[in-house]
DNA sequence: TAGGTAACAGGTGTCAAACTTTGTAACCTG
DNA sequence: CAGGTTACAAAGTTTGACACCTGTTACCTA
């Protein structure tokens, strides 16, 4: 008997969310999200190729969620670039850790994507990577910045505060200090980075 | 039977250290350790209190050996501060890049020890952050560096280099152009450290 | 008495059998 | 014919009995 409402590949995604964030990465089976979606699992089968494909999928979503915050904060003309970009890494960061404290699962399930080197991880890095260099393209054109190549400029400055974005350190966010650290690594970035 | 030459502290690590290096660090018992020496395990646990402190010392002892270069390296007035910070980094990652090639299995060791907080980890970071720091106070005995708190200083430079070091990011050692990222991470440092 | 042994309780790891899960195929149905 | 079904093989995971390892104790001996 098929569902009153025909399936589409929205509401497979928000049930494997749903899923994901009860059962944990591990646990959460493509069974189960076609059990919760009062459907057989092969008609899952029917809109992603693989469970991994649907995983990268649910996992895209949640990270393009907080996409518009940062590219806002990257976009904003009125705010100097030395400042958005103190700003922007700041943010960054936050957003970073309002998903570990809301959504641990989905957290996890990203860590283990970005680990195998999965499109979704490096697309989501080179995203973060275009705004940091519209930041810094700004700064280079309005004078604030001493650069010749803004994107790789923007690769270094990234490298540098790895720390305070990449996975692997997502446990240090959790330590006090954690703002003042990136300040002070912000403030030294800057002082390079700047004409004087 | 007690054996000939009673056992010590040292011939308990080395035994120890080429049985990890041989089975892995998964796989390396105690039993193991004893039945090299000729000796019952229970013996290894009169100079060891328990395999986590014999693994430490194993550690330990390892990480020690190559700390003489990098000590030397951040001690040689000869060298101008600056290049002596850019070679001293650059020393750091090769000689961490020899480690995992050479030793695999005592470098999984050691990542384990890291992750879990042990006095080991934060022991060789207190060790190289010192080395950093005499840097730093050089360059800014000598106007070089423009600081007045070399040791935060220091921490700043440790962090935004996090990339090249921490064990986290271990994997990308390997990438052909880790050494020009370091590079290119250096200068930027340099620029916001010197006095211009 | 420092440095060894053998024996043991409790925890952890291993292995094969039984069960789940994944992904596919052949087949319905509005 | 898009979107669902059931049925199935191959791959992965759980389970439970059993072996092995850790850390301790009581004891031995140069």
């Amino acid at each position: 008997m098929p569902p009153r409402t025909p399936l589409d590949a929205d509401a497979v995604l928000a049930a494997t969310e749903d899923i994901l964030r009860r059962h944990g990465p591990d646990k959460a089976t493509v069974v189960d999200v076609a059990r919760a979606l009062g459907v057989s699992h092969a008609a899952v089968y029917k809109h992603f190729a693989s469970k991994q494909a649907l995983r990268e999928a649910v996992t895209r979503r949640w990270l393009d969620r907080n996409r518009d915050t940062l590219a806002g904060i990257a976009a904003d003309r009125a705010v100097p670039p030395a400042q958005r970009l103190r700003s922007w890494l700041h943010a960054v960061l936050t957003v970073k850790q309002a998903k570990i404290r809301e959504d641990p699962e989905l957290f996890a399930a990203y860590g283990i994507l970005a680990a195998a080197h999965s499109s979704v991880a490096t697309g989501h890095v080179a995203d973060l990577l275009g705004q940091l260099t519209a930041i810094i393209a700004d700064g280079a054109a309005d004078g604030t910045f001493r650069t010749d190549d803004a994107a790789a400029t923007a690769r270094v400055v990234f490298t540098a505060t790895a720390r305070f974005h990449h996975v692997a350190h997502a446990a240090e966010w959790q330590n006090p200090g954690i703002e003042d650290e990136l300040d002070e690594v912000c403030s030294l970035l800057l002082e390079g980075l700047q004409n004087n």
